[in-house]
This record gives C-alpha cells, structure tokens and sequence, in this order.
DNA sequence: AGATATTCCTGGAGGC
DNA sequence: TGCCTCCAGGAATATC
C-alpha cells in the first residue's frame, strides 16, 4: 500500500502519541507477518521508552532508550492505529499498550507486513537499499544507475536499489509529469531527462506528504484521517480518461504491475 | 550482476 | 445471493 508519502505519514502520527511514552505491554496475535517475529520481540518491548521515530525508504525506523530498534514496514496493507479503542478486528495483529493507559494496534489483512527489533548501524533489509529522494540525490546518481541497467525506466525507479520511496503510484506519476515514456529502455534516457525526473520525483513525493498522502483502499493516517493526494492523480487508475494534454490514458502491464501513462505526452 | 518470474496473503470488484 | 476469476499501494527469493 504505501509509498513514501504514506509512510512518512504514519512516523508524523506516530512520533506525536509515542515518542517519550513507555511501552508497558505487547501482545503479538500470530507467529509472525512476512517473516516470523523474533522470539524475544516481546520481551525487548516491554519496558522501553521511545525516543525517536525514524523513516528509511519505507521502513519506519523506531528508536528505543536502550539503543534496540523497532523496525516496521507496512507491506501493502499495514496499518497504525493509535488511541484505538478496540483491537479484535480479524487482522489485529500487533497491540501496544503504553504507559498513559492507549493501545495502538498493528493491522494487516494481506500480512505482507514486516515487523523485527535489531540494534547496530545495519539491518538485512536495510542494507542494499538506494538514496532517500527526498535528501541529496543527484540527477547524475540515477543517470549513471541507468546507463548500467536495460529495463523499462518504471521497472527501474521502483527498484530500491536505485532509488526508495517510489511505488507504483508515484512511480507512474512522475513519468507523466516528466513526459517520460514508462516504456523507455532505462539506458537512453539523457541526463536532461533524468534531471526533470529527480525534479518531479521529489515534487510529487513533496506534495503528497503535504496533503496526508493518497488513500486508496487500505491507507489512512493513524487517527483514520484520509490523504488527499488522491485527487491529484493525472493517470493512475485512470484508464481511458482523458490526460492534460488532450490524449488518453492507456494501462499496460510491466513486471506483472499495471503501469497507466499517455503515449500522447510521454515520448 | 542484472533481468525475469514466482511467491507470500486477504478482500473487494465484476462476471455469470 | 453465491461462486468464480482477477486485481491490489511491496519486495524477497530463486532461477537463468
């Protein structure tokens, strides 16, 4: 589900009710959501004090006081929820309870979620992991990425080796602010247009977090509020209607995802 | 190494 | 109403 956008939502929700809080229980539902928890999850839990709220692509990154590290990813269908005020929904699978008496529940229907605890600079998921967007990332970064690959350029911004944060979503998007052609050989792209796509990448990331992100079927900021980015989409889940440019917006699949883009514009 | 297909899982939408 | 198929915001993994 989220991208970069919806994540960071999240970390702003949660480094509001959490941080500085204590966390007095933990109760894990199942054996684990993608991978299996560790073992000692709920122990290195209980009793912690969060002091800081981190996000690295679209992993959320939460700090506790004795140097562990809460690691979180939302896979497709994950979900925070603090305050909650029930946590016996089908797919509850994470509760949190806090030291000012809250509980804030981990919901994933699709269980494509990822919950760990590490400590240390490294993490297996973290490791190979590409520039943040949104920090310094040269145009000149991505078109030296580009000239080594010969995929689709779609294919190659949602690779998070070559950049994080992007998903499906902003990642047909961007092409079409860009008039890039989802369908470009990632090797001749000029580096003119890997500068307008940097550009592009990191105003539509940029306005997207400002408005909460987008809400599809499954997103929502961790008090339920909507994002409204949703209303900004020029082509995504819009096929057949009409784009800017006067063209339409067609749907094609690119590694088994559909891909939506105007052959009008996007040369 | 890089490209591609497969895999995890549930739920909603649309066809019949 | 029910049953079926297809599709969904991600990304590790195996295979060539």
């Amino acid at each position: 589900m989220p991208e970069l956008p919806e994540v960071e939502t999240v970390r702003t929700g949660l480094s509001r009710s959490w941080i500085g809080k204590r966390i007095d229980g933990v109760e894990l539902r199942r054996e684990g959501l993608r991978f299996p928890f560790p073992e000692d999850l709920e122990k290195r839990l209980t009793g912690r004090t969060i002091t800081a709220i981190r996000r690295r692509a679209k992993y959320l990154l939460i700090d506790l006081d004795n140097d562990d590290i809460l690691l979180s990813h939302l896979g497709m269908s994950g979900k925070w929820t603090l305050d909650a005020s029930d946590c016996e929904g089908k797919h509850d699978h994470v509760v949190i309870h806090l030291d000012d008496g809250s509980m804030s529940v981990y919901n994933d229907p699709r269980r494509f979620g990822v919950m760990d605890i590490y400590r240390g600079k490294s993490h297996k998921l973290l490791d190979h992991l590409g520039p943040e967007p949104l920090e310094e990332w040269p145009a000149s970064d991505l078109y030296a990425k580009l000239q080594r690959r010969k995929s689709p350029i779609k294919i190659c911004i949602l690779d998070q080796k070559v950049v994080v944060g992007v998903g499906n979503i902003y990642a047909c998007e961007a092409l079409n602010r860009s008039h890039i052609a989802p369908t470009r050989i990632s090797n001749s792209i000029t580096m003119k247009e890997c500068e307008v796509l940097v550009n592009e990448i990191k105003i539509i990331l940029s306005e997207a977090i400002q408005v909460g992100g987008s809400s599809l079927r499954d997103f929502a900021g961790v008090d339920g509020t909507l994002g409204y980015f949703i209303h900004q989409f020029r082509v995504y889940d819009k096929e057949g209607a009409a784009c800017d440019c006067g063209g339409t917006v067609e749907r094609l699949v690119q590694g088994g995802r559909s891909t939506f883009w105007c052959s009008s514009c996007q040369l």
